[in-house]
DNA sequence: TCAGTAACATACGCATCCGTATGGGGGAGG
DNA sequence: CCTCCCCCATACGGATGCGTATGTTACTGA
């Protein structure tokens, strides 16, 4: 048993553990080859190039990411707010499942501020999670005129957090229920004013 | 006129565009060389190593993002509320001067994510910028334990939103004003029950 | 047993980067 | 006019990366 031959994904999923260590600037054929303990050869029968390699990663990423979306929308069907705390759950507890991952998800988007294609590939990402948040907005009550930027605020603080939280500065899940909570909130007072929602737990 | 000798704020500067267009690897001595159109002999009169630079680009930014701070504390006396507005104005409007800049902050953030020294100058910018905001909505009314979530929310979504509307996906000044509109008007509502604060424009 | 091929190793040329060492030019002071 | 020093150019060695070309091993089917 002891020697295995390599398959593609698992150059992938190596090269998506260099991504989130060490950066986009650390997906490099022989690097990737070291870690797998292996030499370059093999990589290069593997992958024409490294940019082969590339975007066959953010081809998974965007398969993955998207794939999450439809399996928690037609999971369950309960109250869209019970389906907003589910998926900020979802979110905050996704600890790095072999190539997505939350940690992932920072690399990417740094990824995609220097390189066209993964910018391409997360922007599609991100509307479709905007657009179906959107859809959840606008069960919940909120007024139409704000699903948008009611999405992009939640959307763009589980970012924003996550970002801080991994510096030991926030804690993502509490601040985002506190944030989702506020969010709730103000639908609610919008549509039965001077009963607003007193679910403010702490 | 022709010929004017370097001075090392112009490699520091030069550095901060490097850094701003091709993320933290971008940082090279041949490379902003070649931008400013010298050797590199140059650069190593001024630097000692590429290392020495990066340090100094990590205070320069540091002093930076601490000074707008106490500038935007000490520049007004009007009501806490009108502080975080501008604020949130004076943020969105932050078009890179010098070295600062909204740009470079989303730069800088991913230079933290893989070097330690970029993450420690961070996490001590973000903790300043974290304080003023809860002795802000301290004052607003916010009820004393949300105070940090709510700074966290803020700040959060300022970082977030902004890679969002980098992307086209956003307007970062309107979805940020909805956030701080909803957030104010929760501590309105806590402090008098039935009279939400009504100051939603659109 | 023997071709054939999948999966890898090795070796090469080329490019880029770092840091150093050394050479040159031009302006300020005497 | 001569000198010194600041600022920069040039040249070098070592390291690392890419992509290619070719050698090597192990298994597979006939």
């Amino acid at each position: 048993m002891g020697k295995t031959t390599l398959t593609t994904n698992l150059w992938i999923e190596a090269a998506f553990r260099a991504l989130t260590v060490g950066g986009p600037q650390a997906i490099r054929a022989e690097a990737i080859a070291r870690d797998l303990k292996v030499s370059k050869g093999s990589f290069y029968w593997h992958f024409a190039t490294v940019d082969a390699l590339k975007q066959q990663m953010l081809q998974r990423w965007r398969q993955e990411a998207t794939e999450r979306i439809i399996t928690m929308l037609k999971g369950t069907e309960s109250p869209a707010a019970d389906k907003l705390r589910m998926l900020v759950e979802f979110a905050t507890n996704d600890t790095d499942s072999r190539y997505g991952g939350i940690m992932a998800e920072a690399a990417i988007r740094d990824w995609a501020r220097y390189d066209e294609n993964a910018a391409a590939t997360v922007k599609t990402v991100d509307l479709q999670r905007l657009a179906f948040l959107e859809t959840l907005f606008e069960q919940c009550g909120t007024k139409s005129a704000q699903c948008r930027a009611h999405s992009v605020i939640l959307y763009g603080a589980l970012i924003g957090i996550g970002a801080l939280s991994h510096a030991g500065l926030a804690n993502l899940k509490d601040d985002l229920n506190c944030l989702l909570v506020t969010l709730l909130d103000a639908a609610a007072v919008e549509h039965s004013i001077g009963g607003g929602n007193m679910a403010v737990k702490s």
